[in-house]
DNA sequence: TCATATAAGGTTATCAGACAACCCTACAAG
DNA sequence: CTTGTAGGGTTGTCTGATAACCTTATATGA
């Protein structure tokens, strides 16, 4: 919307770039400058960036600078970059890694999307861990249980020991990708809601739920997906409730 | 005379489809390597890493890409970097992006691993579509469901629009990170059907499935959380079953 | 005329070497 | 014993060059 046509020849204006004070970490602070024009669609997808050359004469840098700003970029997904043609900025359809601004999650709705998105995850992880589980598994589990409950309780332990169970059951389905997806999503909601200052709140899930905890452990233990599936459900249920948060079911 | 750059070996003229790579980005190959070090614990948290001049010796090429590899890691947040001192691995829990390899997707259970995530994510979303879509919504579905058993069922076409319609079924939950997620692991999945070169499969798949793809649709149509993830997850289990994929559902 | 081959110029990818900024350690001076 | 400083090592940045690759225009031959 704001004059995409002009990257072709002669770009007037490339942006509102400044030129960049040395200090600290050159390559992130372009790149965050070229990511927000990306981001606030003032670069649209598809167009084609600057050069480096002439981005490295409008920052005031060196080309190498400015490559490393790019391959950052190209990391997060937000520009794709073809040999002997330039560097793009990309569809948000096709962007190959997964990156959650934890700004976003201050926002009540977004968190509460992600909590949607968490239950089924753990549900599935709980009867996964049901069948797969080893004996390392449960003896971890009965450990970090036993850090919840112990005298430690109030103290952030608590809370990354709630952090670390839910870790160890997504570990004990033997399954990479649940620990890599559940592992993420817990700990941003776990962010989320420190950063929100709500830590007295969790302190509480923590001190309730410990018996939902065991019954989750004890289900796992015993082997059985379906029991296990359920006490998960009913613990994030509970858990979901006592931050006000109102989920769908069923 | 020892040029490590232009040491490869004499042109082989057999058929051997073993992926070159020629054209694959040296510092994503680079960053993978690293990363699998640290990921499967070879590099402690905490340890450091080699020098960059020794990795860059190590791996016979520039220090330029392997600075863009630590670059890109750094970025992951699998590394920390302090200038004067040298680059160390980090925590697992501190990740704040999810990446995966399509390399390892080409062992099979790996891939079976990935598609058993997908798996209540994908029912869960059809559920709540069922809720939340929008005429909009229905209107594209119908779009690409006509895309898929039109002329063109047979090309790249077909398969392209099976994981559209994937992807507008989370779209319809408007749940964005059931979007993120879901387009994220539906693509890898596909790309590595695809990669394997079992096209021919996945066109087989989408021929026999638009049934199934119709049942979802109009499941999600009838508001019916219910119906639409038995039919979510009667169309997953049966395309698993096409490619000789076995699943644990319960 | 039309299709193909070739040349030219631009862009990214990689290389090589150098210097700057910074950190740590050890050792000498007080 | 404390302090200062010199030295070496490491990452950060710069500069210039070459290779690989793409696009476009021009030339060539039927």
């Amino acid at each position: 919307m704001t004059n995409p046509g002009h990257a072709n020849k002669a770009n007037v204006t490339v942006a509102d770039f400044i030129q960049i004070r040395r200090g600290e970490h050159l390559p992130a602070r372009i790149a965050g400058q070229i990511g927000k024009e990306i981001s606030e669609g003032r670069i649209a997808p598809g167009e084609k960036l600057p050069t480096e050359h002439l981005l490295s004469k409008t920052f005031g840098v060196s080309r190498s600078v400015v490559r490393e700003a790019i391959a950052q970029l190209r990391n997060e997904g937000l520009v794709e970059t073809r040999q002997g043609v330039g560097a793009f900025a990309t569809d948000v359809e096709r962007r190959h890694s997964i990156r959650i601004e934890q700004d976003n999650l201050t926002d009540r709705a977004s968190f509460r999307s992600l909590f949607q998105l968490r239950l089924p995850l753990e549900i599935e992880a709980a009867g996964l861990a049901a069948l797969h589980h080893t004996v390392e598994d449960l003896t971890k589990l009965d450990e970090t249980l036993g850090r919840m409950s112990g005298a430690d309780k109030w103290t952030d332990q608590g809370i990354v020991a709630d952090l670390a169970f839910h870790r160890q059951v997504a570990a004990a389905t033997q399954n990479e990708y649940y620990l890599m997806f559940l592992g993420f999503v817990a700990e941003r909601i776990h962010l989320a809601i420190h950063a929100a200052r709500e830590t007295a709140v969790l302190e509480q899930i923590v001190e309730i739920t410990i018996a939902e905890h065991v019954a989750i452990r004890d289900a796992i233990a015993s082997g059985d997906p379906v029991k296990a599936r359920n006490a998960m459900r009913s613990h994030l249920i509970g858990a979901a409730q006592r931050i006000d948060l109102e989920l769908e079911i069923f």
